[in-house]
DNA sequence: CCGAAAGTGAACTGTCCAGTTTATAAAAGC
DNA sequence: GCTTTTATAAACTGGACAGTTCACTTTCGG
């Protein structure tokens, strides 16, 4: 049993190097960040961090995955399956203008729009683990509450992405394109209960 | 009378240092573009590109304007206000999706997220020539159409933005992210149908 | 046809930055 | 303790690119 802690297979700075990469690339883009930038905020020493990755592109890429695999597992939780579709449908949508209204998330959206011509693969990544995973749980609810009788659905996935958008209502491009920085709570609520009054509309029972 | 032609006030090449520039900065975004290359694109000296503009940024900032006019421009026409509220919501999803799928579309909303940090003007003008104006003109259609008592609707702009969403359900982030190159008819009416369906389950008379 | 305004092309400056190298120091392993 | 691995700091290379300069040419109005 030679292994104690999980793999840090190479190196005992690996994770500084990309902590300090996560937060230059976050604040500054690919191209915005200086790799001199980056061993500095790591706290290392330049050859360093080339020891650990041959390439900015490569330090960029693990950054960005590693990202998306955060963001894919806070968002599973905090929801209840069991709810009540109105309750769940609000639960949802109230996580998902958090995240579009955060420095974070916009941030993120920004250098992924950015570099996925650089970086081809990466758009596909944050879409699996950003879109498409919201629908993907919404689904499973939506055949549930079907069940129930609570909703009338014939494509789950249209149904799903609508409602995904209908969140994004005012708020996501003024919170993009800095139109505006804050959200009070009466615009998100409005948006709320737009998008859950519109949704059972069409799909309620 | 000395004006004949509307005003080139300065120099006979204006306008090609600005096809040049709008050719180069569409395909390579601002910091892919070199002036260089624009030089060469515009078939013109670096010399005279920088008497007509003093530095990079502002011949950016002047590309960026003139594309936003010209798009709202033509997103204005070929729409009927007279139509039944389905025939005009169908036209209008179906310009949407059109404009959303094109390359010059994706592009130019590639290049103004990456650049609305180095740029805060340039996000709210996207905006205003972009989502603003397809909502406003929709709310005019749709106090039309509730006058003629095909729809009810409380709160105009939320409902305009709510349709404008809709139309991007499913090909809006695939179409971005790279996740697909083309879309079917098949696809596209799916969502033209499904946002129809949804805006008129929710607001028909 | 002349002279001013507009344009040219090419070389040049200064800066920035990815990636390399080297000589040196601290940890770890045995 | 002595060796090997890992890390450091700083200097360096090479290429890219914004912006400038200048000697020269083209265009066009009067």
């Amino acid at each position: 049993m030679p292994d104690g802690t999980p793999q840090p297979k190479k190196g005992r700075k690996f994770d500084q190097v990309l902590d300090g990469a996560r937060q230059v690339f976050l604040s500054d883009g690919f191209e915005g960040a200086s790799v001199d930038d980056i061993a500095k905020a790591a706290g290392v020493s330049k050859a360093t961090l080339y020891s650990y990755f041959p390439d900015k592109r490569l330090l960029f890429v693990e950054v960005a995955r590693s990202q998306c695999a955060a963001q894919a597992e806070t968002a599973l939780d905090m929801l209840d399956m069991d709810a009540t579709a109105p309750d769940f449908l609000r639960a949802l949508a109230t996580e998902m203008i958090a995240f579009i209204t955060s420095d974070f998330g916009k941030q993120i959206f920004r250098i992924f729009v950015a570099e996925t011509e650089r970086f081809p693969e990466l758009g596909r990544q944050f879409y699996e683990s950003g879109s498409l995973l919201v629908q993907k749980s919404l689904v499973t609810f939506l055949q549930k509450a079907a069940k129930r009788g609570e909703v009338v659905i014939d494509d789950y996935e249209l149904a799903a992405q609508q409602f995904y958008h209908l969140c994004k209502v005012d708020i996501f491009e003024r919170a993009i394109f800095n139109v505006a920085e804050d959200f009070s709570q009466r615009e998100k609520d409005r948006v709320i209960e737009g998008a859950v009054t519109m949704f059972l509309a069409r799909y309620g029972a």
